[in-house]
DNA sequence: CGTAGGCTTGAAAAGCGTCAATAGGAGTGG
DNA sequence: CCACTCCTATTGACGCTTTTCAAGCCTACG
């Protein structure tokens, strides 16, 4: 099931899009015949700050990215995570001016594809733009869930609701399952995602700790119990919208 | 500036999307032949409940409209609110079963366009589909303020921001400016929209207009000190993408 | 062996929520 | 024109979740 996972072809972009809406192999072939640059990015890298224009497309070819705003107090807001197949940056460089930043939260190989190219393929081949429309509506859907978790639920479901939807996202990019997975992010990103302080996150986790529900040490998560997490979280996949 | 007003043709929508990308005279004429029911909703009428199977996309033509979602807890949280010429359940349409509702918040008209539709119309003339994935692009930025907004800023802040937010985007649809508009939510709406509780919201209200920033009374909100509620709401109007 | 980054803990304060009661205004019907 | 009702706005007192501040503790790594 899981695609060619070499790190320097746009075939994980392909594979997502393909999920997204139906594809022929000639469109599958003008993707892949995208122009990019391969770059590999440091944990913690910029790939486009808030305010700058931005000209490129980025696409992870491995490793996790955030989206984040950072608002009058200084406090960063977490908006959004990315793996591997995802288009980071449509938003930022359809529209121009960045409305706020990327950023690598660990090392991994970035494909950044020039806008104009992305434009002109879609302009060409409509169902592989009617693909990327619909993998900007299930952005759109995740950030409306997101909107609700910070805005409506206290802080132990804001976390468990994180961390179940990494569960579901990472399994269907192949890097882990309900059974546990690889967290990339240390207390403070959590924190960030979730509109907590770390020292409220780091005691909500061991709140869902002590509960036996997730067990957290060194990054890897291990969920205990996944469905007393999936309620504790108050998490209902159906946002995703993975079976198309 | 402002185009036919007519309530009973797609013209704000053409209005809309011509503001998004450039549509050529032929591009225009064929939105304005979709083919569509005009709809007259009342105050509170749903459009699309969460978990519905959605076969329509709804143009507003008049009046405004909220998403929702809602918690475990019961407490909803409203995701984003559409006023003349917007579409509002592309999100849902396209990805099929609803994630969220859509329901009026005041009475008004929209057209109701058959999803496939809209389809056909993207795939024959990839530039009305352009224009329409940018539009979805600044409906996900928009999300991502509000994801700030709800988990970042406090009340004061949050309240101010959205009432910024609605002057700006009412100002583009012709119906208010910085100096005051007609606000179609009540006190317990604009908790729901900001993550707060009504009550709390009410006192936010007290202090913004204690402080000289705002006159609100009977729906009609005046700004007295746009200069001071922009700072108080740490606004900044660049993720609304509104000078393409 | 020392340092840095992340995790953990405690105590106190603040912001916001909850509950419950009151007030005001618009519309309705007598 | 008054009485009634419904909906929204307002107020006060209290409690709880979350923040703040500050310190200490691990563990990986050079």
């Amino acid at each position: 099931m899981q695609p060619d996972t070499n790190s320097s072809t746009l075939e994980p972009l392909v594979h997502k899009l393909a999920y997204r809406a139906e594809l022929n192999a000639e469109d599958r072939a003008a993707i892949l015949a995208l122009p990019f640059t391969l770059k590999t990015m440091e944990r913690g890298q910029y790939i486009v700050r808030e305010r700058e224009l931005a000209t490129q497309s980025c696409v992870m070819l491995s490793g996790y990215s955030i989206r984040s705003k950072v608002v009058a107090t200084g406090d960063r807001q977490i908006v959004a995570i990315h793996m591997k197949g995802e288009c980071v940056d449509l938003q930022n460089s359809l529209l121009k001016v960045a409305d706020h930043s990327v950023q690598m939260l660990t090392p991994g190989k970035v494909a950044l594809i020039p806008r104009d190219e992305i434009i002109r393929l879609t302009l060409e081949r409509p169902r592989v733009g009617h693909a990327m429309w619909v993998d900007t509506l299930v952005d759109g859907s995740i950030f409306r869930e997101w909107i609700a978790n910070v805005g409506r639920r206290d802080a132990r479901t804001r976390v468990a609701h994180l961390l179940c939807e990494f569960a579901v996202r990472l399994k269907s990019a192949g890097l882990g399952d309900e059974t546990g997975y690889e967290l990339p992010m240390n207390q403070e990103q959590l924190a960030d995602a979730t509109g907590l302080t770390a020292v409220h996150t780091n005691r909500t986790l061991q709140s869902l700790r002590r509960d036996g529900l997730i067990k957290l040490s060194s990054g890897i998560l291990k969920v205990l119990d996944w469905e007393a997490l999936r309620e504790a979280g108050d998490f209902d996949e159906l946002y995703l919208h993975h079976k198309v």
